[in-house]
DNA sequence: TGGCAGTGCCTAAGGTGCTTAGGCAAGCAG
DNA sequence: CTGCTTGCCTAAGCACCTTAGGCACTGCCA
């Protein structure tokens, strides 16, 4: 029987596809192989199993993430490199729901600490170099622009702002509009 | 055989203790049957079966949650209700996780109108008008609270903050007096 | 070019969970 | 006390996950 050139990388890019289709949860090895034209156990020579295949695809997808928000907040500051870093973030929500969830998937520590999720929180801190933020400051800002950017997206995502007025992209320009007022009259503790 | 006394109310509860006790996605039918010491196909008279446990759960976290946060906030106004508004959040999702978890399961349209969840989003408005935000630009402040919120409890309860100076208590106090600030400097389209 | 080793995909089998159909008996109503 | 409702059961079938072990294709080396 002819060889089907099964490998790790082709069984997660395929895997992200299905996350995209199917959403992140109805990701299955049985799906996977069915793609493949190949039967499940074959999977599990170059895959660890179904939680490897997740973890794999957030992987993935936290790469392709960090690149399109490098690329995005690359020779810009201040509010323009908020929007720029906030918009790559949504924009990539958008266009791959199952690979965003995916990167919501709780990752054990070690693999957290090799992901590229280490290159996102860098790239939060370049953005705020324009703000002028130091030390415990600048920390608390990075989570606030993490909870508003992956809570709006969510609360997008989930179908929260559909059905009602004003659109949803006004509101993602106000609700920048606010993170940027708040980063710069940033109050004393 | 002696009956077991199963009520939908009584499964709903206990499935609630299993979200929290094993986090929300590991709620099955099956082990709810073993807590109860019953045979799983027992359970389908009472429930339509997985995913309907999992929305009765959902619905029953949306009702304790509103109860909660109304309590919170009545008799104050402002940067109190505010703040008084998000510790309610973040307590119960830190007390309750698999209960918060089941918050945000996505609900049907319907199921999403009759429930609780249309109570959070009257509060919410509630809490605004201390603010004095009104039209477009209130609906605009809901979701940005609405995103720090549930983002920041989120982050959180993931781990995102674990491990990190500072700790998450000094944080989530200066993201919601940036918050605050954001609201009262509320800035002009 | 032929033989052989390695490996790629397979069959087989066992586990968990979900769901439906149909049966028996416990406990209440007349 | 009889009969009926209904609560829980057995049985059976489906989907997915995982491991063990086998056959044959492919590519390397003689």
């Amino acid at each position: 029987m002819a060889r089907a050139g099964l490998t790790t990388a082709r069984l997660t890019r395929a895997g992200a596809e299905l996350a995209d289709e199917l959403g992140f949860d109805h990701v299955t090895v049985t799906e996977l192989a069915r793609r493949f034209d190949v039967k499940v156990a074959s999977l599990y020579s170059h895959l660890g199993g179904s939680a490897d295949l997740r973890t794999r695809i957030a992987l993935l997808a936290l790469e392709e993430l960090a690149d399109r928000v490098a690329a995005a907040v690359a020779g810009r500051a201040g509010k323009d490199a908020l929007v720029a870093f906030s918009d790559a973030y949504r924009d990539y929500a958008r266009e791959h729901p199952g690979r965003f969830d995916a990167t919501q998937l709780r990752l054990d520590a070690d693999t957290a600490r090799a992901s590229a999720g280490v290159r996102h929180a860098e790239m939060m801190r370049a953005v705020l170099r324009g703000y002028h933020l130091h030390g415990d400051d600048q920390t608390h800002a990075v989570r606030l622009i993490g909870s508003v950017v992956n809570g709006y997206v969510r609360l997008e995502a989930a179908g929260g702002f559909d059905h009602s007025d004003p659109g949803s992209d006004a509101s993602w320009a106000r609700v920048l509009d606010a993170v940027d007022v708040a980063l710069r009259a940033w109050p004393p503790p």
